[in-house]
Formats: structure tokens, C-alpha cells, sequence
DNA sequence: CTGTATCCGTTGAGATACTG
DNA sequence: CAGTATCTCAACGGATACAG
């Protein structure tokens, strides 16, 4: 996928191509609960109110695809699969953490990453 | 608008504020076309591929809303109107530069705001 | 020149029920 | 537990024609 974006399409600006990886109404979320624990899918979805388990997989696909969190399976009976951030992922924690700033002056609350 | 998201949502993480001001397909491009010069809604169109005017109108004007941007209309014949990011809209470029950098390594490229 | 109005297809996203 | 499958509705977004 990251292939995919690289060949087949021109950006205006680059920052439509990490828009492309981390936007939407999810993924940030998802990355963000990720950033200091692996969690498990119910973890997540419990993390994240009101995701249906369509959605989650979804995302959670696509962010695996784009090379940005591992998913581990361990065959158990019952199954149990973690969720963590690869250290790919990691290098866009700088990233959030700007996003989170800017929402913070612009919703005036404070942010749980913090400062640093 | 601001308002509404800051009376109206709650978020697992201020990124999701932010994302949802700046996020979206041509909201990032606009404020990147803008981050240099003022442009008129004909230039931003030819600067944005394949953008219909519909969605430029309807991009412009929340951003507006949200304060990130300012139109300028002269009362002339034919009209001219001219759009600015405000020095509020001055305070993300910061995170689109986060974004594009990100970019930049995800892709390989080299980005327009540059070194700093 | 700077937009509106209309039509239309695609994608996003919730609810719910079900499976290995 | 960790998902799939299905259905549904709304929002996103493109094309085009038209208006002040």
C-alpha cells in the first residue's frame, strides 16, 4: 500500500500523503491508544466508545498494510490477538504530538502525551 | 463552528480537533497554497488539479468559519476576491510542516516549506 | 470572475446478527 | 475472543450547467 501510494499518485504536497495514512475519524485514535501499550481488540474497542468491530478491523488492517502497527496472533482457544505500534509507527508520534498540541491551543485543554 | 466542536463533541484526543479542521482531501492543500501568498478563488482552482469550484466554495468557507483563513471581497466588475490565512491559520502551519516532513520520509521526496 | 444548483456515483460509517 | 456478513443511510466528492 505504501508502494501503492508512492507509484501511483502525485501529491500537491506531502502532507497529503501522511493524511492519507494516519487521517480519518479513527486511525488517530487507534495510534494514539497504541502509543504507550499493545492492546488487544476488545481493548481497543473498548478504548474507543461506539466502534463497531467492522470499522476497527478495517482500520486496523490498513494501518498494518501501510506498516505502521504489528498485529500478533497467539493460537489459543480463545483466540487472542495484540496490537502494538512498529517502531515505523513510532516515527509518527512526533506527528500526532503536533497535531495534539495545535488541538490543545485550539480547544484550550490538555494533552495526555504532554510535554516534552 | 469552533464553538460547536468545542460545546458540542467530545474527543478521545485533541489530534481529532485538529484533524477535523485540517483534514479532509483539499483542506491541507489550500492552506498550503496559501502559506506563502494571498490567491483568488480562480488562482487557488488552477493551483488545485481537478478541484470543481462546488468543492473549493464549500473547503473555503469552513475554513473560514473555523478562522484559519480570511476572504477579501472587492466590490468591483468584474468581482475579485482574495483569500489569506489569518494569524490564527499562521499557527498551524508549524503542524502541516510536522505532517510534511513525515511525508517527505514516507515518500522520499523533498517539501516546498523546506528546512527550518 | 466568483460562485450556485443539480445530478450522480463512491466511500465512510453505524447497527446488528452471526461464525470459528 | 476476534472478527465477518449484511443492510442501511449519510457524507464526500466529481461533472456540468448556469447565474450575478
Amino acid at each position: 500500500m505504501v508502494s501503492e501510494i508512492q507509484n501511483s499518485k502525485h501529491y500537491q504536497c506531502p502532507v497529503e500523503a501522511t493524511l492519507e495514512v494516519i487521517g480519518g475519524k479513527w486511525k488517530p485514535i487507534i495510534l494514539w491508544q497504541l502509543r504507550t501499550e499493545k492492546l488487544r481488540f476488545s481493548g481497543l474497542q473498548q478504548s474507543m466508545q461506539g466502534i463497531s468491530p467492522k470499522m476497527l478491523t478495517k482500520q486496523l488492517r490498513e494501518l498494518e498494510e501501510d506498516g505502521l502497527i504489528l498485529r500478533q496472533v497467539y493460537p489459543e482457544i480463545p483466540p487472542k490477538v495484540e496490537y502494538s505500534l512498529t517502531d515505523f509507527g513510532k516515527t509518527m508520534l512526533p506527528v500526532l504530538d503536533a497535531l495534539c498540541k495545535w488541538g490543545n491551543e485550539y480547544l484550550g485543554r490538555e494533552c495526555a502525551l504532554g510535554k516534552k
